[in-house]
DNA sequence: CCGACAACCTGTGAGC
DNA sequence: TGCTCACAGGTTGTCG
């Protein structure tokens, strides 16, 4: 379930760890996305210095050398005791001191763990991706300079994370409800105003999740994992035939680039 | 530049 | 109950 509020929620729950350092990295199944590289050992016995995000990526500095942890459709990170026994899907264990283990599970194995030496935003994937949206610069000139020309629907561009990060189907649909705009307008058509509206409705739409799935982050360790952590009130996504929150016409269902839309056809236009 | 499509995987829920 | 099918929150890469 992770877009950029649920990355974001985890980032937050392992800040506690900063500090401590890497004991021991379980491979259990290095299948993922990549192949989860072998110098992953190199990091054991490393301090963890900060826990940051970029996007859906979550990079864990470990002085110099970055871990890059990504959860791809069905990943999930939780902290658990040493000795607690590793269920299916939990893939990679990095036990930290203090014996705790912070274990990735991903049944669809679409996640990724990789490593780098340099930079990490110079890694080839996040080299090229596009603007942060809870950082200043990201307004509603800097979402106009960007669909300036751009011949897509404005839910694609929302959705290519060269042009911003971390925004993923679900939240893309809601802010674009939220703001009014039909998932299918073409970028170039949105006038500066609207820009403004939508580029306030995305960043309130992904605030409003942080803020929902922090207020579960005590659970975040030693929780079962089935927790309904990230619950969203939806107010489009998955919704199709149900009556719009707003004005009660039924939610319309459409694909748009292999993805699922959903949208209100009175309230977006 | 753009849209369509396939690929990587497994789990779940609907319908029969 | 058990089977089959459609579909799922991400990303990369190819083709026309």
């Amino acid at each position: 379930m992770p877009e950029l509020p649920e990355v974001e929620v985890t980032r937050r729950a392992l800040e506690p760890l900063v500090g401590r350092r890497i004991r021991a990295v379980v491979v259990r199944e290095p299948r993922l996305r990549w192949p989860v590289p072998p110098e992953l050992a190199g990091f054991v016995g490393r301090r963890l210095r900060a826990v940051r995000r970029r996007g859906k990526y979550l990079l864990l500095d470990c002085g110099g050398a970055h871990l890059i942890l990504h959860l791809g459709m069905s990943g999930s990170l939780r902290l658990v005791r040493a000795g607690t026994p590793a269920g299916p899907h939990e893939h990679v264990d990095i036990a930290i001191a203090g014996r705790l283990v912070l274990r990735l599970r991903d049944p669809r194995r679409f996640g990724a763990v990789l490593c780098t030496g340099g930079a990490p935003e110079m890694h080839p994937l996040l080299a090229h991706l596009g603007v942060e949206p809870l950082a200043p610069e990201f307004d509603g000139a800097r979402l106009h300079a960007l669909a300036r020309g751009r011949r897509i629907s404005i839910k694609q561009l929302l959705m290519d994370a060269r042009r911003i990060a971390g925004l993923g189907n679900i939240y893309a649909s809601e802010a674009l409800f939220l703001a009014g705009i039909h998932p299918a307008r073409r970028a170039s058509s949105l006038s500066a105003a609207c820009c403004a509206r939508l580029a306030r409705a995305i960043r309130r739409t992904l605030r409003a999740a942080i803020r929902a799935g922090g207020s579960t982050l005590r659970d975040f360790v030693g929780a079962d994992g089935t927790t309904g952590c990230f619950q969203l009130h939806a107010r489009v996504y998955g919704r199709a035939g149900e009556p719009c929150r707003r004005c009660g016409a039924p939610i319309r269902r459409f694909v748009q680039g292999q993805r699922a839309s959903y949208y209100c056809p009175r309230c977006q236009r």
